[in-house]
DNA sequence: ATAGCACCTGTAACCGGTTACAGAAAGGAT
DNA sequence: ATCCTTTCTGTAACCGGTTACAGGTGCTAT
């Protein structure tokens, strides 16, 4: 009983509905309706009528009630793990807009890189009306896909390529990513290194990422730190390795950001870079390419993704076309912030 | 590079309704829609039943259905400029929270900045059944209020606050902010500044901070250079200040990002910040305290902007109450990338 | 025995639109 | 004048749930 006041108690006025527009129109609400659906079988006088009475009125027609008739909404989820961070932000940028070309609108919500919360977080968006669900990675719990399944609802994992995952996968090969970066690194001359990453418990792009860093051959000593996935974290990073007694010479930072903080705090404590340690990065952030030194990086296809993702869905929902997995190429972008070691036996002439 | 993956292979059943439940239960409509809210004048048998045939059926009400009898849906829209800018990253990411914890979903779109394309954007959302609309300021096309009104839905405009304003504000007076920016670098003796802004033509929030920076007193030659909203923008804008023949002593950025560019690119010219040019910036993203130097800016309360503005729309939907204005205070964080100018005279002793 | 009550359950009318189908009116052809 | 089209409009059945109301049990109180 309690409830249902205040479900229903709220609009002081009912809103205008097709029925009062019918009948201050004189006709029926078929023909109301049809009015405002543009069917040609209506005489121009008795259309006329109906928007005149449409205009008075100020009548707009439920959302809900012709979604009900439809078959469903044209609305999409994506449950993130944070917009906070600028390679969300672009992605759901371009996702936002392909969807809206298309006629779809974004629902969002964001999960702080929690498991259960996500799960949580994709209920509601299905129980709101989401016809699809996009997600990253492919770490979640497992009542999630049977859960939009009964939704009827298809869920697309992105930020991640793999053919054989039980899920449609949008994204890039993060092991290989990684590998590409180490291999610069190593190609340079680099043999003592610092991989800074951030948290990896529910993370499985960054476990990729890694792993694919350690499998370069040509490390001599290669030290794993993990810190907070922000700027302060790869500022935090760098204090402690400027702490150890022997120097590394370069550093892989998973992220751009945590790369920034890094060199911040590197420039602060008066390396010089890149001579003192060279930096490589992660992402794509749009300043990475004007700081100072320019940070060399592995420019991840963000907004390719959130396109290819869309476009995969709308056209699901559309034409019933399967999703299928797309492998993104990330590409590394040299720049300023890596050079050859000090002593640096060149490996490949 | 397309291939495909399995498990989309349904489609060809209809989605389960509750009529089929109840069939399959041997119960009526109404008695399985009792259980499903849990209602106490169900038998324990029956509930029973029932529940085995929707576990089994894999049910899962159609969100809409329910949304058409409950007279809405639960959804909240925000049409912002971009979430590309860490800004308005932060704000939806609180005003997502927010909005979660009462019960209701994000519905987000980005207009580019675009007055148009705003009001189509925010058409949309309305017409996808949003309850109320967050707005970007107050710069908007004149049919938009008259149609959220139309739809039932209150607007709320953020990012600025202003008393007289047909819509409620929530948000912080630009003008006093710019005011303090000024008046920082003033007090520290500057009297030759160049104020960086982005473009000004549909943002009132850059033009208000313009003009409380332009009220400040004491000012000898304030030159303004309007540039992209980015890094890259602060960069060229940096570059074309180097270019002049009289250099500023001091720059005042309308955005950190741009501040941030200018920074970097002053740095790779040569120039020892602060001491041959302070800087200050707007905003507050995350990074903007450990750059190198740290960033004096004044910092806006994005975070609790999207709180205020999520809890007063859900307590307007919820009880009525009608949605506030409300002045957030900004701050000034000086830090380290301003500083007296070479041969100032100390104004306040 | 029978009214009275509590407890379950089903029927049917909603919510606010869309649309298949039928029917009415008007015009043209035979 | 009759029949057939064409053009417009209304009736009513949907979409998939919720819920007011009525009705049917079984048990107690008189």
């Amino acid at each position: 009983m309690a409830e249902r006041t205040s479900l229903q108690s709220r609009q002081s006025s009912r809103r205008v509905t097709l029925r009062d527009v019918a009948r201050e129109a004189g006709v029926s609400v078929a023909t109301a309706s049809r009015v405002l659906n543009g069917s040609p079988s209506v005489s121009p006088a008795t259309r006329e009528d109906v928007l005149r009475v449409v205009a008075q009125l100020e009548f707009a027609p439920d959302p809900l009630a012709r979604a009900l008739n439809a078959g469903g909404t044209n609305t999409v989820g994506a449950v993130i793990p944070t917009i906070n961070h600028a390679i969300f932000a672009a992605f759901l940028e371009a996702l936002e807009a392909r969807l809206d070309a298309n006629g779809y609108c974004l629902l969002m919500a964001t999960t702080g890189m929690d498991r259960r919360v996500e799960l949580e977080r994709a209920r509601s968006l299905l129980e709101m009306g989401a016809r699809a669900l996009i997600v990253t990675g492919l770490d979640h719990e497992p009542e999630l896909t049977a859960m939009a399944k009964r939704f009827g609802a298809p869920v697309v994992a992105t930020s991640i390529y793999e053919a054989s995952a039980p899920l449609p996968t949008i994204g890039y090969e993060n092991t290989a990513l990684g590998r590409q970066a180490m291999r610069h690194l190593v190609d340079l001359g680099h043999t003592d290194i610092a991989l800074v990453s951030g948290p990896t418990a529910q993370n499985d792009r960054a476990r990729f990422r890694i792993r694919g860093a350690e499998s370069v051959d040509g490390v001599r000593s290669l030290r794993t730190i993990e810190t907070e996935l922000s700027v302060a974290g790869g500022a935090e990073a760098a204090k402690q390795i400027l702490g150890w007694e022997r120097r590394p010479t370069a550093l892989l930072c998973v992220t751009d950001l945590v790369a920034l903080g890094a060199m911040f705090e590197l420039q602060r404590s008066g390396l010089l870079l890149p001579r003192d340690m060279s930096v490589i990065g992660f992402d794509h952030i749009s300043w990475s390419e004007h700081s100072h030194p320019r940070l060399t990086c592995i420019s991840l296809p963000v907004a390719a993704m959130g396109q290819e993702s869309a476009q995969a869905i709308c056209n699901f929902l559309t034409d019933g076309t399967p999703i299928p997995s797309v492998r993104l190429q990330g590409k590394i972008n040299v720049r300023g912030s890596t050079c050859r070691p000090p002593q640096a036996s060149r490996r490949s002439p």
